[in-house]
DNA sequence: ATTATCTATAGATCTATAGATAATGC
DNA sequence: ATTATCTATAGATCTATAGATAATGC
């Protein structure tokens, strides 16, 4: 039953990714040990040598799911000669809203990451402050405040529009809330003031 | 141990009240039926006489809390000379960041929201349309489409920069959210084209 | 007679731990 | 000898139901 030790570093990698996705999915609350556990092919009893607690497990999924986020973001931002509106097109469009699973963590978790310890904020704030600094070269004209002024303003747009965007099930609402942020984040972006 | 019709039915009203409170500072998973009675004043027995499920009180206490939360915008906005900059300064607050269990719901449960029944859900579709109808009357320049797109991404602004507020502690980040939101809300709102 | 609320409990599930097992690591 | 994983289980808690109680409503 026992496995090597670099067995037992993927299986805990495989069980942390899989808690990334299945956090996003169902919350926080809304899966257990057993399930989760199962998501990597593993059964409830070999978590505890693995993690410390749940808690443990949701600040380094969190931490993983944010990081991938950002990577996300600075891939198709590289990858095009519109660097922002590839970031808009991903995302602020439909294919974003339904990947509940893979998507933005603060729009999957965000509201039940405010109550969670300082343990699972902190994987959010460093996220958060690494989208900032993705948008921060997007961002035209001068640096300092003003630039983090509006790079702030676009990622909360961003986040809000997709969080109200899940909550609609028709696709004709949806999109229209992603077509305002999308509009509006072009617009800040561009801005001169 | 009965009561009266007449206080059946406050008591009622008592369970949503607490609820609509409850369920936002803990989460909808994060307090269960025990606690949400208790919060009424009464035992867990009494729930089922009231309610058909925790869905359907979760879905009560959901409409409670956005027909509250969209008469508290009105209600700051005709009691002002400049109504968006009363609900802006009402939203977009420290204060609002950490009355939690008062404050919007769409910060508070949005990203739970959005896993839930259409039962759920449809209280929070009804209060997202309540609120941008009280954004339209506080919007100048024309009606139809293009106001809708600017209530559409100031609400989702508003919503994103509170949600994120609240992840952070430190008071000077928080704020530097909210003011970035603040700023472009009213330049969204001011905007021409 | 009806019924709102109470105490008590069923049955499921949750986090966490215990002990067995079988393979690794020294 | 150590240990990663397994099965099993403890103890708490969750939603939902059952039956008792005492007051209302007719």
């Amino acid at each position: 039953m026992r496995v090597s030790r670099a067995q037992a570093q993927v299986n805990r990698e495989a069980v942390i990714n899989a808690a990334s996705r299945l956090f996003r999915e169902h919350g926080f609350h809304g899966i257990g040990l057993k399930d989760l556990m199962k998501g990597a092919g593993l059964t409830q009893g070999a978590f505890y040598k693995q993690f410390e607690s749940k808690e443990d497990l949701a600040a380094q999924a969190s931490r993983r799911a944010m990081e991938h986020a950002t990577r996300r973001w600075s891939a198709v931002a590289t990858g095009s000669p519109d660097p922002l509106e590839a970031v808009i097109e991903l995302y602020l469009s439909l294919g974003h809203r339904e990947e509940k699973s893979d998507g933005c963590p603060i729009v999957a978790l965000g509201s039940d990451a405010a109550r969670q310890s300082e343990e699972v904020r902190i994987p959010f704030q460093d996220g958060i402050a690494a989208h900032l600094e993705v948008l921060e070269e997007l961002v035209p004209a001068a640096e300092g405040p003003r630039n983090q002024r509006k790079t702030m303003a676009m990622l909360s747009l961003m986040v809000g529009a997709v969080t109200i965007s899940r909550i609609f099930r028709d696709e004709e609402i949806s999109q229209r809330f992603l077509d305002a942020a999308a509009s509006e984040v072009r617009r800040i972006a561009a801005a001169q003031g």
